[in-house]
DNA sequence: CCCGATTCCTGTAGGC
DNA sequence: TGCCTACAGGAATCGG
């Protein structure tokens, strides 16, 4: 499933594969997405050269000398990069030819994911306007995470999944998370105190960092575009980990469906 | 504004 | 072995 890091490890595989290229050509097999494709794609970005590969939150920004391409992933897409020889695949949505011989694919078996078109600031995009921090930017901290959490009656997890507050942070890394700062996840979000948000805070951040390094967590399909999978659910503490005994202290990790998502956690060291 | 529930979709695991 | 159901989840959207 892919989150912050899967995406951050999907556009650092794209680099050198992308950058300083122009698009020769654009076949849209599959408009069927979590919106529609939009009818002009195409058009607006065959002969487009692209200059840099960016993300903000869990979109992925393609952008070009025309305009930008946003990118999401949604929970089954990725990006792959292959010979233009090879054959299509079942679920490949789109297929985008660079001038290097190359071919960028989009493939999404439960069409979660989306592509739009931009011309202007991408940031300025309706779906990328109202988005918070960064969680690896200085915007995001303990401070951060205190503040906006008072008065807040969410669970901490359905609070640090929640967008506006910080980004990029999926249903895995945030039993993670919760897990290394030794929170619960039922605890309401306004009454974690402030060392709790500090240890909140850097364990987001160190979670996703790492997760990063090993090139994300592979659990079904994820994979990066050349194909390989990341290494990080081997350091998975909690997540999928159900009634197996914890890393630390050995009592069986408790699972429950907090805000419609399966959560994970330890119910000694989760105080 | 806040929050919980629903919705989209397909592949896979588990039960019988 | 084969069929059926439940479940997985990002995030927009809706209803209270």
């Amino acid at each position: 499933m892919p989150e912050l890091p899967e995406v951050e490890t999907t556009r650092r595989g794209l680099l050198d594969a992308m950058t300083t290229q122009r698009i020769e050509s654009v076949r849209i097999h599959d408009r069927r997405l979590r919106w529609p494709i939009e009818a002009d794609l195409e058009t607006q970005l065959t002969g487009a050269r692209v200059e840099r590969l960016e993300r903000r939150a869990k979109y992925l920004l393609v952008v070009t000398d025309r305009g930008t391409l946003i990118v999401h992933l949604g929970m089954s897409g990725s990006l792959r990069v292959v010979p233009d020889v090879l054959a299509r695949r079942l679920h490949d949505h789109v297929e985008i030819a660079l001038d290097s011989g190359r071919t960028v694919r989009f493939n999404d078996p439960r069409r979660f994911g989306s592509l739009h078109w931009v011309t202007g600031d991408p940031l300025a995009h309706p779906l990328l306007a109202t988005l918070g921090p960064e969680p690896l930017s200085e915007d995001f901290d303990g401070a951060h995470l205190y503040r906006s959490s008072r008065g807040r009656k969410v669970p901490a997890k359905v609070f640090i999944m929640n967008a506006a507050h910080v980004v990029g942070v999926g249903n895995i890394y945030a039993s993670e998370s919760l897990f290394h700062a030794g929170v619960r996840p039922t605890k309401s979000a306004g009454k974690l105190t402030q060392a709790e948000c500090q240890r909140l805070a850097a364990e987001i951040k160190r979670v996703l960092s790492d997760a990063i390094e090993v090139g994300g967590t592979t659990l079904r399909d994820y994979v990066d575009p050349d194909g390989n999978p990341g290494y990080f659910r081997q350091r998975l503490f909690v997540y999928d980990r159900a009634g197996k005994a914890c890393r630390r202290c050995h009592t069986p990790i408790s699972q429950r469906i907090i805000g419609q998502r399966s959560t994970y956690w330890c119910p000694i060291c989760q105080r």
